[in-house]
RNA sequence: GCCGACGUAGCUCAACGGUAGAGCAACAGUUUUGUAAACUGUAGGUUGCGGGUUCAAUUCCUGUCGUCGGCUCCA
């Protein structure tokens, strides 16, 4: 109950600062016309449209201001007005969006509704709106629904963090306007706190990371969002692959092979392009011909399920890959590994008969599922039920008996397996919907992984069939999946998980070996270490640099090599070692006989790789 | 794509309308080191790229490429 409360208390606090904001702001640039300044996690916006943009200079001088606006200590004001009067009262000051605001809720009973707009309502029943509230703090007045302070000088600790422009109401056509972010908490510890938080989060970026640990880079000439993976990098994504190879086989799948472009008309036929026209790269051919670089695999599979005729005792078949697919995305979402030109998907499509769906897409959840838990991964996700929009029904292919069927499906899939998923309109596949497995980022941005999609639609459109039991050709269904989502992304949320300290089967450096001096027979002993290191399969690197054994330990540690062995002239006349290891694998180990330490790292890591591919 | 900020050595950063500097890294020499930074020196930059303004541009303007924060999109 005590827990409620705080948070109810947090949300008026955001509220209210919103709406001091907002004060503070109006009084600075009188000309402003207000949009909306809702509640988010940690803090809250507002919208504003001016004629000039606020630069991040500008927050300095909001915040002063916003500070007097709370030594003023204003009381929040209720007012109940008919819509009418509150209408004029926005027009009479000018304010166009809060106008438009009240004349969707006059008509419609609503506004155009997305949460966004809910909060910013100044009453709770949208469907019977008569009347609206506002509310007033000194000088300025909203429309709102309140859930205040009750005086502005009972605000806490808050900082604007940044501003950026953002569309009227969300959408791409609208007018952008101005928004400025802030947060905050009911003390300045809290705030404090929370600063302190968000710097060691940017420490994980990574992107970040990447440099520093030598993991991937980017090239202006090569093109931007085209990641180019070091030896570093490449051992994640083998050591990854690996682990994929060992649940394919366990689950009966069957990798294929596939060229990484195909005929323009092979998208045509599949929908993506009309859909996705606009992200295509397209290759034209000498002779006459244009290809697309592949932006999704499932079109070319269809075919190689295409090349023979099917039997229902055939299903299902499960095709996986991962390779690199291509999308053209505007210029301004690339961004590190999060969002990327070409990425490499661990993709897969199961064709099967209906009644196999729910059997396979169980399976995969259990897979995926599995998986996450073992790396770690899994206790900060949620799982979004992706359905289509009713409103928009020309957005997606297929018909609206198998959309129905196969959105219910899924719905019972998530409740079988307590997946706890959250029905999202909107979010759906262009063939189908989806249940897509979603991830928090260092600095708390959502991005999808794992997914598992039911699709009707193809399979009829590429004319896909087996043959049933009573003879009769039946299409099949199509379940496009993906354990990781793409390798780019899974290892984005790797590297800022486990900030760069990668578990011993995934670091790309699990054994370095530091000499004391040059001698010779200190020499000879750690490369004849190096040898039985590689010779059981383990990533080694020696360092016999003429540099301090400090220096050496350092920069090991630095690299977030798990173990590293100092080996000087007591290693060379003896059998024994003193591993260090790295902090967050435990505890020193005392000396042991250099065989058992090279012993016990390869049974290790094959018995945390065998765990990680459940 | 849109709004805004930014781009100086491999990295982190400094400087300035008068053709750039530090630390770390690199390299060389000295040191031969026992668990988180030895010492000295050397080299490294058409200040992302192109155009313009100017006696003079890295600095100002502009285009472009790229990066960052959001918005929109995300098969």
């Amino acid at each position: 109950m005590a827990e409620k409360t705080e948070k109810t208390d947090l949300h008026a606090l955001h509220h209210s600062m919103a709406h001091i904001l907002a004060t503070a702001v109006q009084e600075l640039f009188p000309d402003v016309k207000f949009g909306v300044g809702p509640v988010i996690e940690n803090g809250f916006y507002y919208d504003f449209d001016l004629p000039e943009a606020i630069t991040a200079d500008d927050l300095g001088r909001i915040e002063a201001k916003m500070r007097e606006v709370v030594k003023a200590d204003y009381s929040f004001e209720r007012q109940e007005l008919p819509i009418e009067e509150a209408t004029n009262y926005f027009e009479q000051r000018q304010q166009p969006y809060k106008v438009e605001l009240l004349r969707d809720l006059k008509t419609h009973g609503t506004t155009v509704a997305k949460d966004i707009d809910r909060e910013q309502l100044g009453v709770e029943d949208v469907a019977k709106v008569t009347t609206v509230t506002l509310y007033a703090s000194g000088p300025f007045t909203d429309l709102c629904r309140g859930g205040h302070l009750e005086r502005t000088g009972q605000a806490g600790a808050f900082k604007l963090t940044k501003v950026s422009g953002a569309y009227w109401r969300g959408q791409a056509d609208n007018p952008q306007m101005q928004r400025v972010y802030g947060v905050a908490f009911e003390t300045k510890a809290e705030l404090d706190k929370y600063m302190q938080q968000v710097e060691e989060a940017e420490k994980r970026d990574h992107r970040k990371l990447g440099r520093e640990l030598d993991l991937f880079t980017f090239s202006d000439l090569v093109g931007a969002g085209l990641p180019l993976y070091t030896p570093r990098g490449t051992v994640l994504i083998d050591a990854l692959k690996g682990a994929l190879r060992q649940i394919g086989r366990k689950h009966d799948m069957l990798p294929v092979s596939i060229p990484h472009l195909a005929k323009l008309e092979l998208y045509k036929l599949s929908g993506h392009a009309e859909k996705f026209e606009a992200e295509l790269f397209r290759v034209k051919s000498h002779y006459n011909q244009e290809f697309i670089l592949k932006p999704v695999n499932c079109p070319h599979h269809t075919q190689i399920y295409a090349a023979k005729p099917r039997s229902y005792r055939d299903l299902p078949l499960r095709y996986v890959e991962q390779t690199m697919q291509y999308r053209d995305e505007k210029p301004g979402q690339i961004g590190g590994l999060q969002r990327t030109r070409g990425f490499t998907v661990d993709d897969g499509h199961i064709f099967c008969r209906v009644d196999q769906i729910e059997q396979e897409a169980g399976t995969l959840v259990e897979i995926i599922t599995e998986f996450y838990q073992a790396l770690g991964l899994w206790d900060d996700h949620w799982v979004s039920l992706s359905l289509r929009d009713p409103s928009t029904p020309d957005a997606y292919i297929g018909e609206a008996s198998d959309w129905d069927a196969a959105e219910q499906m899924l719905a019972e899939v998530c409740k079988k397996h307590n997946l706890e998923a959250k029905p999202m309109e909107g979010e759906a596949a262009l063939y189908g919907p989806k249940i897509d497995f979603m991830f928090k980022d260092a600095l708390g941005r959502q991005t999808q992984l794992a997914t598992v999609q039911l699709d009707f639609a193809m399979p009829k459109r590429f004319g896909l069939t087996y043959q049933d039991k009573d003879g009769t050709e039946k299409p099949p269904v199509m379940i496009h999946r993906a354990i990781l989502g793409s390798f780019e992304r899974f290892i984005m949320l790797l590297i800022e998980h486990y900030a760069g300290n990668f578990p011993l089967w995934l670091a790309p450096e699990q054994v370095r070996l530091a000499t004391v001096n040059d001698d010779e027979a200190v020499l000879a002993r750690a490369r004849e270490m190096r040898t039985v290191l590689k010779d059981a399969d383990i990533r080694v690197e020696l360092d016999d640099s003429a540099e301090s054994v400090g220096k050496k330990i350092r920069a090991a540690s630095l690299a977030k090599v798990p173990y590293t062995i100092v080996v000087g002239e007591k290693e060379a006349a003896g059998t024994e070692v003193s591993p260090r290891i790295r902090s967050d694998l435990g505890q020193s180990e005392p000396k042991l006989p250099f065989d058992k330490f090279a012993a016990k790292i390869k049974l290790e890591v094959a018995d945390r790789a065998a765990r990680s591919s459940l």
